[in-house]
DNA sequence: ACCTGAACACCGTTCAAGT
DNA sequence: ACCTGAACACCGTTCAAGT
């Protein structure tokens, strides 16, 4: 309404991607709207669909450039260890943004990042490969971490936040132990036992399978 | 506006559950809206919050009635061949109706399933238990094949529909080949590679590893 | 007393009108 | 020629008004 000149208060992608990333880091990622993103930088909405086909577009861009910037951590010279550290970098920094994981399902998200991104995967299908396996089978095992990577992230991304325990008291009081007796058995010790962080022996234990499974060569 | 009497037309949660099933068989689960479904139910939009608190609720109500649909195969007698089965079961369930594992990212999705649709876990544990693991890390052992589970739904339903091939000239072509070997090597094959179901395999290298982990008692 | 149309407060995206 | 306000086509949810 204010505007005064015809020349462009957005400059481009840059500023919009900025914004958008103080935006999420105020609000939570929920929060990101194109609207709220626009009316942030000053602007009415349909400026930013000059600089970005649309929303999705948007939040990829954002993340090929978080992922991009995730520190390459020095890589010892065992091939399990070497998987475990590459996918464990890859885990925290996306564990940390959580939002990340929910854009990177989308589409075939390897194709999409750019060269500074793929150091690890490229690390992953090395080291599998030095552990044994064909390069077929490497890409496999990339893909089952991802899946376990992913998995555990979006999961953890939509439970509930830890802050104060969320009534546990009729958690697993109510089933019969005679069809669950396992589950009756362990009550309302799962919500507390269902909050530990799990994820690094989990990982460790994927990656001796899928290697295990490699020298041994039960793969089908 | 034409509707005659006061009584209602809407008779229960079951007709509106019934409904809601219809119109995600038909037209795929992006497209079912709280007025959507409504107005096929021939009821305003209000009038199914006199049934449902919201969405989010209408949709585990939805996942867990079908959940307990599941068919509860044989179970073999060795504990490992359990698991694989109990939880293969599960994932060919979830991944027939891919919005099912969305929803089941949300909340303490264990605490909101009724009884019938808790067997899985229950197999699962026990399976894991028989094998030699403590309660404790049988909870983890589920946890972790849950989270794989999840993200190969997650990555799988989101991935491009592989109708037709959707250009895999220009995949990892780009990649400088001094900094990233291995995925320059496997170049266009990625996406072939990327399409193969890889879950089964990858789940039984899980469960080896996790139940291996068990019995060496290396899990920290 | 029970039900619900119409309104509220939002979305992402488009396009004709403005400078 | 380039930019963008206002409009379009939707959402989930609420509540005052109707029967």
């Amino acid at each position: 309404v204010t505007v005064r000149t015809g020349r462009p208060p957005v400059t481009s992608r840059a500023e919009i991607l900025e914004a958008a990333c103080r935006l999420i880091d105020r609000a939570g990622w929920e929060k990101l709207t194109v609207r709220g993103l626009a009316a942030a930088l000053g602007v009415g909405p349909a400026t930013l669909y000059r600089h970005v086909r649309d929303k999705e577009a948007l939040l990829l861009l954002l993340l090929s450039e978080y992922v991009g910037q995730i520190a390459r951590p020095e890589l010892p010279s065992d091939p399990r260890e070497r998987i475990v550290l590459a996918i464990t970098a890859l885990h925290d920094a996306l564990a940390a943004w959580p939002w990340a994981a929910e854009v990177l399902t989308t589409d075939g998200f390897v194709g999409q990042l750019d060269e500074s991104a793929l150091w690890t995967v490229e690390t992953v299908v090395a080291g599998a490969i030095d552990a044994g396996c064909t390069p077929e089978r490497a890409v496999a095992v990339f893909r089952s971490l991802w899946f376990y990577t992913v998995g555990e992230i979006l999961v953890r991304a939509h439970s509930p936040r830890a802050v104060s325990r969320p009534a546990p008291d009729d958690f697993l009081a109510g089933v019969d132990p005679a069809r669950l007796p396992r589950l009756a058995e362990l009550g309302e010790q799962w919500p507390v036992l269902a909050e530990e962080d799990t994820y690094p022996a989990g990982l460790r234990a994927f990656v001796d399978g899928l290697l295990g499974q490699a020298r041994i060569g039960s793969w089908t």
